[in-house]
DNA sequence: ATCTACATGTGAAATGCTTCACAATAGGTG
DNA sequence: CACCTATTGTGAAGCATTTCACATGTAGAT
């Protein structure tokens, strides 16, 4: 049979597709502790809540990777999909902001696990800069545009206080940094040729609040 | 002109629309701040990176809320938008898990703001229960089901490693709670009448990842 | 060698979401 | 009052995503 390399597709793919290459890649990492060898594209619809079709079209976007009637091999599947997602090697991540939500995610384990290095740590508290963190050592959001530069950090991670995230951002920008992860609630103004995904924890519990008072039942209800 | 109360509207909503009022809801606050008495769905959508057409879709869902040739006006728009939501009341919430992220979500600010009040916490942690968080004792673990019960909590925000989520969910559903927030890197089963939303930071990390070595254009790149 | 069961890969159909475009209409101006 | 400008609300068109359904292909059993 033929090798089908991954390859950068033509056509966009959608950011529903991209999120669930996340959902195929953690899936794969579990199946291939359990010793699997190959799974099928039903049971990997099982695993996170998708549909059999789904599966197989995402996958068909970057390339032919199963095996009729075996299903796919799951450290290749793995492998490759890690590939496709950019996440087969280091990213060096500056975080900007040690309050509450900062210093959660420098402990953060999943971001380690997946090639996210936060390697530097910033802050405008006299109290914080100098001190230790996991082993990094908070530096004055002053010197952000050089350190950032000298240090070739490739991704920002914003958790600063609202009021403030877009001067912060500002800098990141004239840093050249291309990747912004947003905590701060607040639309952030960038370039057209950066980008910048937001995380708001409240969103999705607004979401669950209006599920409940619309009884808006949860999706795939009465599918089982 | 006549009064169009906000209802739950015939059609499903669907997922997009409901995470867009949660950013109309935040851009109204702002604009109430900055004293806006009304404010047009091109302003909205400028605020917001959206379009015009969108915003004015969206809100005719529920109700209609403007006035031609004037646009919204912004206190009532949100007093409508936070009762669309369900976010125009208090509810009691529960935290699972007192690690890293739990911590964090103690004091986040925006979960108060908009009006999602954590009030209890559990850990398995001998050394972490009966301690103090932000005027909270955390509770045994192993009085979950009882003290869910007792305390009239509504949603839970599950904060645990991913290897013990599942079981400490099953409990969660055996309390009667029908909303969940999910912090764990996994895709829990619950009955179809439970709804259960995701939070999984490492999920946009990995966007940010496959959009950098795929040139994957930002979205709305070139519209400006 | 043939048959059966299983499962992929993919056009095409179905569904869902976004954008368009315009009638309706409010408010201001002379 | 007539007119002009601004802006909503909404069917309908356009576009995107999901699901269907089946031809194709593999492995194993008899």
């Amino acid at each position: 049979m033929e090798e089908t390399p991954e390859s950068t597709p033509r056509k966009r793919i959608s950011e529903s597709t991209i999120h669930r290459l996340s959902l195929y890649f953690r899936a794969l990492s579990l199946l291939e502790k359990e010793n699997y060898e190959t799974v099928s594209s039903k049971e990997l619809a099982k695993r996170e809540k998708l549909t059999p079709a789904q599966v197989r079209k995402d996958l068909s976007f970057f390339g032919s990777f199963g095996t009729r009637g075996l299903g796919y091999p799951v450290t290749e599947l793995k492998a490759r999909v890690s590939r496709i997602l950019g996440i087969d090697r280091v990213w060096r991540v500056a975080l900007i902001g040690i309050g509450n939500i900062g210093s959660a995610l420098v402990s953060y384990k999943e971001f380690i696990k997946q090639g996210f290095h936060i390697v530097k740590l910033f802050d405008n508290d006299q109290r914080k800069i100098g001190s230790n963190h996991k082993g990094i050592i908070v530096s004055d959001i002053k010197n952000l545009k050089t350190e950032l530069h000298e240090d070739n950090i490739e991704m920002v991670v914003i958790a600063v206080p609202a009021t403030v995230a877009q001067y912060i951002v500002d800098d990141v920008v004239e840093a050249n940094i291309k990747a912004i992860l947003n905590f701060a609630p607040i639309n952030l103004k960038v370039p057209p040729d950066v980008h910048v995904r937001n995380e708001n924890m409240a969103m999705e519990l607004e979401y669950l609040s209006f599920a409940m008072v619309n009884n808006h039942m949860p999706k795939g209800a009465g599918k089982n």
